[in-house]
DNA sequence: CCAAAAGTGTTATTTATACACCCATGA
DNA sequence: TCATGGGTGTATAAATAACACTTTTGG
């Protein structure tokens, strides 16, 4: 098991650190997993990390995915780097500690720990699409608890990592026909609809029923399967499944 | 005047660094500012430099913009990241060292330095869009030469140079309707044909010309002006300016 | 038979692409 | 009057958006 909270004894990039924006998707929700500090006075912030010496960044950021998410393989890009000249950690962790004080006397903040983290930060904003059904939100040491947020309702969070989330949506809007990366977030099988309310709610708008099914069809990626009988007095809907075959003809 | 030679000695961001596509536009012609290495071995590299403790990184890509061009002001942007675990100068100072070994003597090259810079790096790719008139390319200490290069006739570049290019075209391909006005590497006033030009330099493919005309003055951000006469044995073609007023009627 | 939700087809509207023609200019 | 390059209009095709109607399902 890793541990993240002495970053100055481990062997890491210096002033450098990754922020992840993961995003997964319930109950025509879509919701941004974030941790709550194991500290008194509210402080949310996203999950991040530092990147060892002998890691690539994607690989630095697969690495903080799955010690929160604990699944594998998972679709991330970065979508931005911030790096203003007064990013840093300090103004939080100072009031941090002067809401803490009492509980903060073992080593986890001696001097050095504090001057490492307190330096000016240049952060990568990744996102990442998750189904969460398939994942185990994970704590660690550090945090009170981890839970997934609606992303148009999310709780207070340091630094900029608000506007790290718009940015992240942003990206995801402009990408998402191109690299499919919607459907990590569905079942195996799923309906058209639930197809429709995942696009519906990274976009917060609507589309026209018809029109949508036809685009999503177009992109020639789905196969239908039989129809699946909810027992609701209506229609029942077609089942349809991601096809990862290779080409497929027209 | 800044110097740049003595990295370990600045109070730099370590393991950080930015390089910059710097794409040039004339003669119909788009290219790349690609300073070449004062040594032997035919190196060029693409301009590049560190982040100060106390500047923001967009700060510093319009610093060593500056430094290389001369002028201020420059629109540019980030693109991507690059951070491969193995991402290092190592390989090539060694080879660079190796066929400069007697000229290595002095001071610049001490084992601090080396240690340095040599170490893996990660780099923030930003390009920018410039006026080649208005550039004067300036020279560092370590450069023999700093020239433009054709887009699409690159000299040989050292470590991921290379791929930063291509990535910062397609990039540029992407935002080129909407960042329009802000590169400005148009003179103040010019035809239709010159914005055709540019656009077909860019995208390496030619559009037909009424077509474009109606996408680009769709766009609603020229105002025509009254025609240039040439000279030339035809149809004199209208100027046409960015119209810089806030929100303008349809 | 009804309401609810799904499926499908048809028509506008917009956008992109292709083709054709006319106009101004200086030699 | 001709070649050259610029301006404009129209036809066609493709992609979007809007509208209308039918079908299945359980109560």
């Amino acid at each position: 098991m890793r541990d993240i909270h002495s970053p100055s004894e481990q062997n890491y990039i210096q002033q450098l650190s990754i922020d992840c924006v993961i995003l997964g998707y319930q109950d025509s929700q879509l919701s941004v997993l974030v941790p709550k500090l194991n500290f008194r006075g509210d402080f949310w912030a996203l999950p991040s990390g530092f990147i060892y010496q002998n890691e690539g960044i994607d690989q630095a950021a697969r690495r903080i995915l799955e010690d929160r998410t604990g699944i594998k393989d998972i679709y991330l890009e970065q979508f931005r780097v911030f790096g203003d000249a007064p990013r840093s950690n300090i103004r939080f962790l100072e009031r941090l500690i002067e809401l803490n004080g009492d509980k903060l006397g073992d080593k986890r903040f001696d001097r050095k720990e504090f001057d490492w983290i307190t330096r000016r930060f240049v952060s990568i904003g990744y996102y990442a699409l998750v189904d969460i059904n398939k994942v185990v939100p994970r704590k660690t040491e550090l945090d009170e608890s981890i839970d997934w947020y609606p992303v148009r309702d999310l709780p207070p969070m340091i630094m900029d990592h608000h506007e790290m989330v718009k940015c992240a949506l942003k990206t995801l809007q402009l990408n998402l026909d191109q690299k499919l990366i919607a459907f990590n977030l569905l079942p195996e099988t799923f309906t058209m609809r639930e197809v429709q309310e995942l696009y519906e709610s990274i976009f917060d708008r609507a589309f026209a029923r018809n029109n949508f099914q036809k685009k999503i069809l177009d992109l020639n990626v789905l196969e239908r399967l039989e129809k699946k009988f909810t027992g609701a007095a209506n229609k029942a809907p077609f089942l349809y499944r991601f096809r990862n075959e290779g080409t497929q003809a027209g």
